[in-house]
DNA sequence: GTTGTAGTTGAAGTCAACTTTAAGTCAAGG
DNA sequence: CCTTGACTTAAAGTTGACTTCAACTACAAC
């Protein structure tokens, strides 16, 4: 396991529920930070951890990894970060999923006036043709994520 | 355009709102059907559009294409769907938009408690470790699709 | 009859976020 | 020293829902 104070990847995937290959694959995309043995091996300081709980949490608010490297950029790279640099990260989080919260009432609140009348039209039905939720993107748009299907 | 009462792709395009690319792929995948001209060109039954508009509702209430196949699939082919049979298939939706909501409302509620400490615990922190939100896929589930982001 | 737009196909490409694979190297216990 | 399990890499594969491409054909207008 653990020889000195800092942690094999088996030991930082363990802790962080990530899978090993997601921690070399956030390392490449310059998410985290490994130091290496003599013989090449990663070894992360404990550090290591909280961003990864910052990277999980950012992921389950829905932002991608482009934008949490982002965010993380903007921490500093000359002193350990504190409560209130990563408190500063996650503040604009909750007016996201405000957001998300009420497309998808919206959406539920069309189908309810929509799933008596069988309509389905494209022009009318809230539900295939949700205005200001589905214009957002292009065809195919989602607005549920698979795990929650 | 509109020849006889049949609809060219894109005639449909157009009314549908997806793509020709999609609307044939939706064939391949045996979501709609079209007859051919004698120059082996698409023809739509008007009928299509209906069929459309459930699999964009579909879609943005967060099926799969797998699904809304299958659902399709229970639709009589016999005779053309009513009002009902349209209802029927959309009826289960609901639960399925309460329950997102429900979830998202959970780890918002996380968010509340958390932005203020910044603790980001792995084993704590609600919005690193949203319990029975997060468990629920592996690895680096999203809970937000893009396009609400 | 010519032109130009619309349509056809199969195959390959796209995107995100990883995972898997293959082929090999390192570390620790016995 | 030897074995075994953990680790390394680059490259390719996965998934879902399409889009794009290349090369070709059809159709309507003039």
């Amino acid at each position: 396991m653990q020889t000195s104070d800092l942690l094999s990847v088996s030991d930082v995937a363990a802790r962080s529920g990530f899978a090993p290959s997601a921690l070399r694959f956030y390392e490449r995309e310059g998410l985290i930070h490994a130091t290496r043995t003599t013989g090449n091996q990663r070894r992360y300081e404990r550090g290591v951890l909280r961003r990864l709980a910052f990277i999980r949490a950012a992921r389950n608010v829905g932002l991608t990894l482009d934008e949490v490297a982002a965010a993380l950029a903007t921490l500093p790279d000359s002193r350990t970060p504190t409560k209130a640099d990563w408190t500063r990260l996650s503040r604009s989080w909750r007016s996201r999923l405000d957001a998300q919260i009420a497309a998808l009432e919206k959406l539920r609140d069309g189908l309810d006036s929509c799933i008596g009348c069988g309509c389905l039209s494209l022009k009318r039905c809230a539900m295939s043709n949700p205005g200001d939720i589905a214009r957002t993107d292009g065809p195919g748009a989602r607005y549920l994520p698979a795990p929650l299907r």
